[in-house]
RNA sequence: GGCUCGUUGGUCAAGGGGUUAAGACGUCGCCCUCUCACGGCGAAAUCAGCGGUUCGAUUCCGCUACGAGCUGCCA
């Protein structure tokens, strides 16, 4: 066996992506694109039950979303295929192997039956478990044969020992010891004649020359017996990595309830692909210097998997939108507005203005691309406000001496055509000037005016430009009106 | 119940016998400012508890508590 790194994501095309799972993905390419080796994808669906159809587009399409280009996989062959476990299974792979280990007695037939099962189970702490007792073990060889021939449905088992001790490695949790009595005679090969993942996993981890099992914490207490496989082959395990789980702000594992559970979930609610990639790089990892925001390839250069954490993460949306925030900030401007469009059409029908002046004052101002809504709805429509929005204290303004600048200025607005930022700015400073008053005297009751608003993205003068000529006297009327009618 | 793993501010986390216990998000305050943001500056806030080892434990060991995972012909 060479040196080379390979990994595998092996998801079951179950449904959406949930992020602990595209975590882990992250993870396995990050190992092995660090080192320059291979990442594979292979799709584990030896549960005909749980298949869902439509679910393979969305592991190919998130995985193209999030970056994570894998080398090997149902869709490019490297030489290790087929990559599909329904496919490996057509060529009875998985039972070939199975029945090596039943020759060596490292594994038995049973032939229990339903009920010989639900016989053995037994209700502790308010849960069912059940262990078996290797009833099918005893069998003789004369009376397997005598069942095989009869057809009766069996299962393959592990034939784990009930004395001693298992150990393996894991390189972050180190040496994890279990007595063998703990190990329960799992299932290698279902009655349907599929593997479990318990088996399929061992076999093709082996057999694709994975060196490094990246897989959530949850696969930790099983480990052993997947140890006791290897033994049993002879094969050299591969290193294990363990990952910590990720948890909702209950500290409960992340349900598909909370909904920020999948990557689709996120991406649905404004959430761009590498701020999410760059997120759950960090939930379980930190870097060595103080910077938290990455690239893929930047991830690539400084991923190391001996960092991983022990302990559970919360995944936290507050931070998120936060980082999100951030990329939205570093976004050229069209990707931005390519982007953005969507969403400030569902606010904004009127033709006769400009959607990308606009969103330019949003960009700093938003976190995820839904918030624009709101942000920016009085472009459309000037809202009905309410008068006391022109008094205010720092501004030193109220409804008289707001309505009294609104009038002065009005005219002086209206003899103007020039309706940039700049000459807005201009004018209305030069008026400010000559009445010896302060900037915000001026600017809150125009601002006010134009607006309805008391929060704006942008401020008076980016306002009118974006209202144009009509439109802002039309507002500045409206509100002195309604300051008239007040005073 | 049993087994396994975990526990550094509200959250993500660095650190690993002697430190003022990093940094980030969030929170609060100040500056900038026509509002809100952005940006800048600053503050509050943490080693789960108890024993032990040690001159000295956040760090090592044990116990307890709490949390999580597993205990499927699911993965």
């Amino acid at each position: 066996m060479s040196n080379r790194i390979r990994t595998r994501y092996a998801p079951s095309p179950t449904g959406k992506m949930h992020v602990g799972n595209l975590r882990t993905a992250l993870y396995e390419y990050l190992i092995a694109k660090h080192e320059g080796g291979d990442f594979v994808l292979r799709i584990e669906d030896t549960d005909q039950e749980r298949y869902v159809e439509g679910a393979l587009d969305i592991i190919y399409r998130t995985m193209k979303e999030a970056g994570l280009e894998h080398d090997e996989g149902p869709d490019k062959d490297g030489g290790f295929g087929p990559y599909v476990q329904s496919e490996r299974q057509n060529s009875g792979l998985y039972l070939k192997y199975a029945k090596k280990l039943v020759e060596d007695g490292k594994a038995y037939y049973c032939f229990c039956d339903k009920e010989r099962l639900d016989s053995l189970k037994q209700v502790v702490a308010g849960k069912e478990i059940s262990i078996y007792d290797k009833h099918c073990l005893h069998l003789s060889k004369e009376e397997v044969e005598e069942n095989l021939a009869k057809g009766i449905p069996y299962v393959i088992r592990q034939n784990n020992p009930t004395e001693g001790t298992t150990t393996f490695v894991d390189e972050i949790y180190g040496e994890i010891t279990v007595n063998n009595e703990e190990l329960d005679d799992m299932i290698l090969i279902k009655s349907d004649g599929y593997p479990t993942y318990n088996f399929a996993n061992v076999i093709d981890d082996h057999l694709m020359e994975i060196t490094h099992v990246v897989r959530g914490n949850e696969y930790i207490s099983s480990s052993p017996k997947y140890q006791r496989l290897y033994e049993a082959f002879g094969w050299e395990p591969p290193k294990y990595v363990h990952l910590p789980l990720i948890t909702d702000e209950n500290h409960k594992k992340l349900s598909k309830r909370c909904g920020h559970s999948s990557f689709e979930d996120l991406v649905e609610q404004g959430f761009l692909p590498e701020a999410i990639v760059n997120f759950i790089a960090l939930l379980g990892w930190s870097p060595e210097g103080n910077e938290e925001i990455f690239s893929l390839e930047e991830l690539v250069k400084m991923f190391d998997y001996h960092h991983v954490n022990k302990s559970p993460a919360v995944f936290d949306m507050v931070k998120l939108r936060w980082m999100n925030g951030e990329y939205i900030k570093k976004m050229d401007d069209e990707r931005f507005y390519d982007m953005a469009m969507p969403y400030i059409k569902e606010v904004i029908t009127k033709d006769n203005i400009d959607l990308k002046k606009i969103l330019d004052l949003v960009k700093t101002r938003i976190e995820v691309f839904p918030d624009l809504k709101e942000l920016v709805d009085f472009f459309e429509e000037l809202p009905d406000y309410d008068i006391a929005m022109y008094t205010h204290k720092k501004m030193k303004t109220n409804s008289e001496n707001s309505l009294e600048v609104l009038e002065e200025l009005l005219p002086i607005l209206e003899a103007q055509d020039d309706y940039s930022t700049d000459a807005l700015h201009d004018t209305i400073m030069k008026y400010i000037a000559d009445k010896g008053i302060k900037n915000g005297q001026a600017l809150w009751p125009v601002r006010t005016a134009v607006s309805g608003k008391q929060m704006t993205p942008g401020g008076a003068f980016e306002i009118m430009e974006i209202l144009g000529k009509d439109e802002s006297i039309a507002r500045i009327k409206t509100g002195i009106d309604k300051l008239k009618a007040a005073v």
